[in-house]
DNA sequence: CAACACTGCTCAATCGATGAAGCAACAATT
DNA sequence: AATTGTTGCTTCATCGATTGAGCAGTGTTG
């Protein structure tokens, strides 16, 4: 394909006058709107021959600027660490691809000022939409986006001036440690009270989720024991330090835990291994996030796996049917079985 | 920030407007050339505030239209689902960002189609290189990037029109195999021939480990059984299918295995626990590839880590330096304990 | 045969940022 | 007084694609 001009990139100018004809007719046939313009088949047929054998591509820069919509759409995301966010990633390129949008993905590493230096590039990269996902500071992305007049959307973790699409995580933490305790029962005998590691206490889905832990511990009438609420943050090694100063200050170790999320499972799982304390009777566990060798891990760990199909399709239908204020929408998340197969939420 | 235009974006010709000057005079404040321009440093410092205040973003389609250099960089990766692909992509987000390059990132789930779709939007965003990962057709990619005078490279699968770097597959897989074997001498009390399985036996990946596995068992003189090379692809199921045929068609069952991916290892681990052949004897196992959680299964999985950091040093090196031809750079992996500390090469 | 419609194109302005060339005003030098 | 230099700007063409307006040429109608 055009092996003389090496470094050149054809233009509709260069085609015009290979073809003999205006850039504007070129342009027309181009991007497929030629009947309208009345441009013959015959002129039609020859320029997209010619474009093809000079390996013609568009210059979007320039299509983009004359044009009113640029038909990009922004996703912020914290991390690529996890199957949660690889998931939600895939997906979303998957949904806006099928929409005739083109999707632009950056990693913020929760880091609140390449958030928000990353949402001015998206903006100047003239994205339609942006969505923040896991954003340590959403709302600070919503009024800068607000200011461009360009449409911002929150996933994974709300905010209050955004449509924020997240999991209903007080109904699945509340289910996720009945199961833990049902477990609990049947294999220590009693229902003995949980843990609970992972996660900040200052964000809204951890919060929900402790309510969620102790509204299911309240149902069967057993106490929460307040020590043992540990939202040491998100990183392995908080999970595994918080553990290992628990077990230095009390005499028992426990033996059930709700597990905020994978990455914080990584730490718990780490010094289960490595602090030899369970070596014949391991702890009943729980999840709240799903990961393939998670679920094969020790015998039974319970986990729930959220919706990320049902999140963005939420998502995509503000972006496709406009939003209604900065509404709150919270999909239930999925339980999973150790066999994989999805189970339907049974609280819906 | 300017609530009284809610739609409309502000332009450097607004600015100039506001501040009494001409565009021409914003564009250098702003682009930070001002002082190679004399501009004076009041009306400078004028602009730079109404820009503030205005919450100006510059229009990149408009400013890349009209500079030679795009500063964008794209990569093509095949999944999201892994933590190898994943901590490719958060790697390269991160170099490329130090450079002041715009990355741009496009998942095509091993696609071929998708692939060549991907590319062509690509050059239409004026990339100036695009990195093709783990491309089903990296050489069609590359002839694609070399019409229009961009250049190309390859990650993870090697190709033959553009540099390429990738594990040292071959060598990784010896001492792979290597390692297994002696833990299946340790617990079985001799080393027993290896299993393989997962991949494609058409990619260069999958054959160069073979051919390290072979290498291996004949090291030490032991034979490999043809029928226990089963390349059947990446895909979790088709590696728990394959491994469910080999059962039904012997009547023994594999003591150890090579498993070529995080990806079919999930099938395998799958397979193990439903099939009830281990219940009281695992096999000795060996990944090419590292996770977390799999790093924590059973007793003792040896687990080989790419060195994501070493490959895309190797990539910026080109991107920086130039390339030299199609070269094939080869990374050696790293081994990986049961503590996650890292090992370095033994190797090398 | 004039009036009008239709076909198949071309022209030229435009999107926003950039930077070479140029120009006015004043200072310094010969 | 004439020349040269310096400062601090402005003007304008340009990047490539898009699109409203316009214009020949042919056909159709009253």
């Amino acid at each position: 394909m055009n092996q003389d001009r090496p470094t050149k990139k054809t233009t509709i100018y260069d085609l015009a006058e290979l073809a003999g004809t205006s850039a504007s007719a070129v342009s027309a046939v181009l991007n497929g709107n030629w009947k309208k313009r009345r441009i013959s088949s015959q002129l039609a047929e020859k320029i997209t021959r010619l474009a093809e054998e000079q390996g013609y591509a568009i210059n979007m820069q320039a299509s983009l600027l004359r044009r009113e919509k640029s038909k990009i759409i922004g996703m912020i995301v914290p991390k690529y660490d996890n199957r949660y966010f690889g998931s939600i990633v895939e997906t979303f390129e998957t949904m806006a691809r099928e929409r005739g949008l083109f999707p632009i993905i950056t990693c913020t590493r929760r880091d609140p000022e390449l958030e928000v230096e990353a949402a001015r590039t998206m903006l100047s990269y003239q994205v339609e939409w942006l969505v923040s996902t896991g954003a340590t500071d959403p709302d600070r992305i919503s009024d800068i986006c607000g200011a461009a007049g360009v449409g911002s959307l929150n996933l994974d973790l709300p905010g209050t001036k955004a449509p924020s699409v997240i999991s209903d995580n007080f109904t699945g933490a509340r289910e996720l440690t009945r199961r833990i305790l049902v477990n609990s029962e049947r294999k220590l005998g009693a229902a003995r009270p949980l843990l609970f590691i992972g996660g900040r206490g200052s964000d809204h889905n951890t919060a929900e989720r402790v309510r969620g832990f102790r509204a299911a511990h309240a149902d069967i009438g057993i106490p929460v024991d307040e020590r043992h609420i540990l939202t040491c943050g998100y990183a392995p090694e908080k999970a595994e330090m918080s553990l290992q100063a628990l077990a230095m200050a009390e005499r028992e170790v426990p033996s059930g835990m709700f597990v905020n999320s994978t990455i914080s499972l990584e730490g718990v799982m780490r010094w289960i291994k490595r602090s030899g304390h369970y070596v014949d009777h391991s702890p009943v566990m729980g999840c709240f996030d799903w990961d393939p060798f998670a679920a094969l891990l020790g015998d039974e760990i319970e986990m729930v796996r959220q919706d990320v199909q049902g999140m963005l399709n939420a998502v995509f239908e503000v972006i496709d049917h406009g939003a209604r204020g900065a509404s709150l929408i919270e999909i239930p998340p999925v339980f999973v079985d150790s066999n994989y197969a999805l189970i339907n939420d049974p609280m819906v």
